[in-house]
DNA sequence: TCTGGTTACGTAGTCCGTAAAGATT
DNA sequence: AATCTTTACGGACTACGTAACCAGA
């Protein structure tokens, strides 16, 4: 499993369709998508998306994934200002919590506001 | 940046040293693995090891970067984990907590010691 | 001079795009 | 019949391994 899977399946969760995933978000074909999607399956040993004629939704086991996967791709983000911001001593951190189960599509972009703003402070992502 | 930098990394971080990290941790050549990590640094525009001839050393950037690249795979891992416990609807959440700055090293391990004893509990990750 | 990291280069694996097929409404 | 996903296949990118080179103690 790598990176490229994680932001594959999220954008595929969030339109709920291979083909506009792969046209509008991720600029890729279409059929290279659906093979992602497919390694990542296969890999998780579960069915992340049920497909149907109207596109694909997520199953159980996709919406439980897809709430870890968008705080790994958060925190990866976080990784990179971290370390770029460490040439310059932080002088504080701040954690930005969230509920598990409730919708976090809002926690990239706040993460990213809140580091425009506060360019010193470290914020990071915690789960409860 | 995908994964593969992220595991590399961290296992380089974790010996310091290249070669011992290659050949012992991730059975890869060495001169492979100094390009991945030079690509990760490149990308993440920071200098993450300092080189000698006996080995490398964390810098600031790269001791920042080690708490949320581990924090990073270890959502990863909860996101496999909570794909596949989601079949089964899950009775309870638990959240694993840790402060910034000190050694983390076990987070990973008591991940899974808690999953295997507690099978039925969704066991995340929370950064504070 | 020995240890450890870097550079060079050919190979192989795999990700991608195009084309065709399958399935459901 | 139209829409969306899957399968097939050829090309291109890149990660890997081997070999040679470089630097510091």
């Amino acid at each position: 499993m790598e990176l490229r899977h994680l932001r594959y399946f999220v954008a595929v969760a969030e339109t709920g369709s291979l083909t506009i995933a792969a046209e509008q978000r991720l600029h890729t074909s279409q059929p290279s998508l659906s093979r992602q999607i497919r390694d990542l399956e296969d890999e998780v040993r579960a069915e992340l998306f049920s497909r149907s004629a109207r596109g694909v939704e997520l199953t159980a086991s996709g919406k439980a994934f897809l709430d870890h996967a968008r705080l790994a791709l958060a925190q990866v983000d976080a990784a990179t200002e971290a370390a770029r911001r460490a040439a310059q001593p932080a002088k504080q951190a701040f954690a930005l919590g969230f509920q598990t189960g409730e919708e976090i599509t809002w926690l990239p972009r706040a993460m990213q506001i809140l580091r425009d703003e506060l360019p010193d402070i470290d914020v990071t992502v915690s789960s409860s």
